[in-house]
DNA sequence: GTGGCCCCTGTTTTT
DNA sequence: CAGGGGCCAC
């Protein structure tokens, strides 16, 4: 049985049957850190003998639990069951449900995902008469998160500026509106488990006496909050066994700080430390570009990854024309790939913002190659799917008053903004919630001691959906999930609305339908958790298990997975590196990660792509080559064709791209101009306006300008393409 | 109360 | 360019 372990290099080994009671694994990209997780675990089971039971195995994405659990399946059978193996926000929700008797909400609790939180914020907003231009419902969320990241009420938020002191009354406001509602949201999952093992010893002390040994993939993506559980989780047996990549840490902006790797380290002594650093995934020559590029941050802990599969192709890197040749050119090459014998499935594209995924689908519809295109965000965002969801949360939970007032007036039936605020109010003059007084309406009609507060119109309006509402709890009573959703559905003609025999309608009701599917897969688990998977899925969740089409996704959802041939898009100042990270040194360092992410998925085949020309809101702008491209040593790098460039300059006449003749060295070696401009100028551009010159520097035959507008901030720009004046 | 039109703005990544 | 919000007419 432990024939296994033979198949493992010396560290994974290590790793695998080490003793000691925390462990750190410093897992490079695709050095097989899956395999030591579950090998690991079974090691425990079988030759350990640690009961199952006593395990947790926790992940940041279901994808990762899932896959764990089936490798474990054929190592341990039916052991796996008794094993605690689910992402942090699962975990969370599990431990809040069974605990709820210690906390301010109950256990048909529903979680809010970012829409409702936004929503709520919009709400509370207006009742304090606060204008949402100057204090925006996204910066307000933002304050919120750190601070629950960081553990902290709304008593505890620093009000220290007129600004703190805003967003501390919102945070305010906003905790009543989700305990009134039984609701937590993402990041409550988290600090309430926290405060629940602090605030009750005996509960902390109930799980820590159970996990006898807690294990983490992931760890560089762990936020405070998280740390903090892992600690009270294993706070009596000790045993961590933490696996990460702080080259991979790529979710700094949500609270992740692989700081905390080195904060393991300290807080206990006694651990040990393995590195993994053999690759068992990508050629010699991706290997070296992934590690050009990492090499230019500093403060991580140095790695040399290596490989025994061959040099490999080199690098290719195209610059096209524009936008949409950057997604012709990807398509055609794989097209032509296919051609020749290629899969489908061995191919990616990545990019840095949702965005960009547009002008791809295009060009795939157009070459008539289907496609997979990942993120929840896609089908879970879509108003009818909303809708519907918002239907079932209600029923699930009367007291959600985001989905009520989703859904009171759809499809319309004469329950406006007006009457929505009215009901507000009488509820709260009577110590009630919304759905107290709907309910009231509804059973009671008109001897209900509410139905005289309303006109008579918005009175039966209200008592109408109130008595709706009623039969679907009762219904859900005593139905299954199915049932119920079909059974809303008639009750509100949900089909004739959407579907209005167009195309749009079409689609919309297909996605119902998908919903519909899903809800039949939930049969025998029931509705509480189908609505708490479908409010943590994530979009890696939605990745297809079996490829056998091109997969188009974001840099963020591709960490974990493979491909044998990748492409990354958009390699150009503003988008990779992304324009809001270049004034901040920590999360340009934080975007050279991600590319570093994106070039490790590649097992065979690395294709850069940019383009010169980019239309990101209606507007043609020009681009400069992304910063991190100059990372990667030339002799790794291969041009497939040329084009008129920013940089280069060759003559107009020149085919846009011949056959791989390029040499990149051509015109680099001409001589570079003088510098036209200095820093501290003043220069005007035709679009942008007047602005104050940066930095310059001579770059290939061109220079390279960066100006503080006044009207947009700060831009890179190549001189020759930019024509700015010099003023005075 | 509803639906349509127009302007404005903003523009990352997601459990 | 696209989604949201405000405003107007029915």
């Amino acid at each position: 049985m432990m024939d296994a372990l033979k198949n493992l290099n010396p560290q994974q080994h290590e790793a695998v049957t080490s003793s000691a009671r925390q462990l750190l694994v410093l897992a490079g990209p695709g050095s097989g850190k899956t395999r030591v997780l579950t090998q690991r675990i079974a090691f425990l089971v079988n030759e350990n003998k640690v009961s199952p039971h006593s395990i947790l195995a926790v992940t940041f994405t279901n994808k990762a639990a899932r896959e764990m659990r089936t490798r474990l399946e054929r190592m341990l059978g039916k052991g796996v069951n008794a094993l605690w193996l689910g992402t942090f926000h699962a975990i969370c929700a599990r431990i809040l449900r069974s605990e709820a008797d210690a906390l301010p909400f109950d256990n048909n609790f529903v979680i809010m995902d970012a829409d409702d939180q936004q929503s709520i914020i919009k709400r509370v907003l207006k009742d304090l008469n606060i204008d949402d231009k100057l204090y925006r419902p996204a910066s307000i969320h933002n304050v919120i998160s750190n601070a629950k990241n960081a553990m902290q009420g709304p008593d505890q938020v620093k009000s220290r500026t007129y600004r703190e002191e805003i967003s501390k009354r919102v945070y305010e406001q906003y905790e009543k509106i989700l305990r009134s509602s039984n609701a937590v949201d993402f990041d409550d999952l988290l600090m309430w488990s926290v405060r629940l093992f602090e605030e009750n010893p005996q509960i902390r002390e109930k799980y820590g006496q159970r996990f006898e040994h807690v294990l983490v993939d992931e760890f560089q993506d762990t936020n405070q909050a998280q740390y903090e559980l892992l600690k009270h989780l294993s706070s009596v047996h000790h045993c961590l066994f933490v696996v990460g990549d702080e080259d991979q840490s790529i979710y700094r902006w949500r609270g992740a700080d692989y700081r905390n790797v080195l904060r393991f380290q300290s807080d206990y002594p006694k651990s040990e430390k393995i590195l993994l650093e053999r690759n068992y995934r990508s050629t010699q020559n991706v290997l070296d570009a992934a590690q050009a590029v990492i090499n230019q941050n500093k403060s991580r802990t140095p790695k040399n990854l290596y490989s025994k599969r061959g040099e490999g192709p080199l690098i290719s890197l195209y610059d096209a024309v524009d936008d949409h040749a950057e997604a012709a050119y990807v398509v055609d090459d794989i097209v032509d790939r296919i051609a020749s014998g290629q899969e489908g499935g061995e191919f990616a594209i990545m990019y840095r913002t949702n965005a960009q995924s547009r002008l791809l689908e295009e060009a795939f519809l157009r070459a008539n190659i289907p496609y997979r295109l990942v993120g929840a965000q896609r089908f879970y965002g879509r108003r009818e799917v909303k809708d519907i969801i918002s239907f079932l949360r209600l029923v699930h939970n009367t007291y959600d008053s985001v989905s009520l007032a989703r859904v009171i007036n759809v499809p319309p039936r004469g329950v406006g903004s007006k009457t929505l605020l009215d009901l507000d109010q009488i509820a709260q003059n009577n110590n009630l919630t919304s759905s107290d007084v709907l309910l009231s309406l509804g059973e009671l009609g008109q001897k209900s001691p509410f139905w005289d507060t309303f006109s008579s119109r918005s009175a039966s309006m209200l008592a109408h959906f109130g008595s709706l509402l009623m039969n679907w709890r009762e219904f859900g009573q005593s139905n299954p999930l199915p049932d119920l959703f079909d059974r809303i559905l008639a009750d509100i003609g949900y089909k004739a609305y959407i579907d209005d025999g167009t195309e749009m309608g079409d689609g919309r009701w297909e996605n119902v339908l998908e919903l519909r599917r899903l809800a039949y897969e939930y049969e025998e688990r029931g509705i509480t958790e189908f609505l708490e998977n479908i409010a943590l899925v994530s979009d890696q969740d939605t990745v297809p298990e079996e490829n056998d089409a091109p997969t188009l996704l974001t840099l963020h959802a591709a960490k974990g997975l493979e491909f044998s041939h990748v492409y990354i898009v958009g390699l150009d100042e503003g988008l990779l590196p992304h324009s809001r990270s270049l004034e901040d040194p920590e999360e340009m360092a934080e975007e050279r990660r991600l590319f570093y992410v994106g070039i490790t998925r590649a097992k065979n085949h690395l294709t850069l792509v940019r383009a010169g020309q980019r239309s990101n809101y209606g507007r043609f702008e020009y681009t400069m080559e992304s910063r991190f491209i100059d990372d990667i040593p030339e002799e790794l790098i291969k041009r497939e064709g040329v084009r008129l460039g920013v940089q280069r300059l060759t003559p107009l006449s020149h085919p846009r791209w011949e056959p791989s003749s390029y040499e990149r060295s051509t015109p680099k070696k001409e001589t570079p101009k003088e510098s036209r401009y200095q820093a501290g100028m003043r220069v005007t551009h035709s679009t942008w306006g007047s602005g104050l010159v940066v930095e310059t520097r001579i770059l290939g035959n061109d220079e390279t300008v960066t100006v503080m507008f006044e009207s947009v901030g700060l831009k890179r720009l190549a001189a020759s393409v930019a024509r700015l004046e010099i003023v005075g």
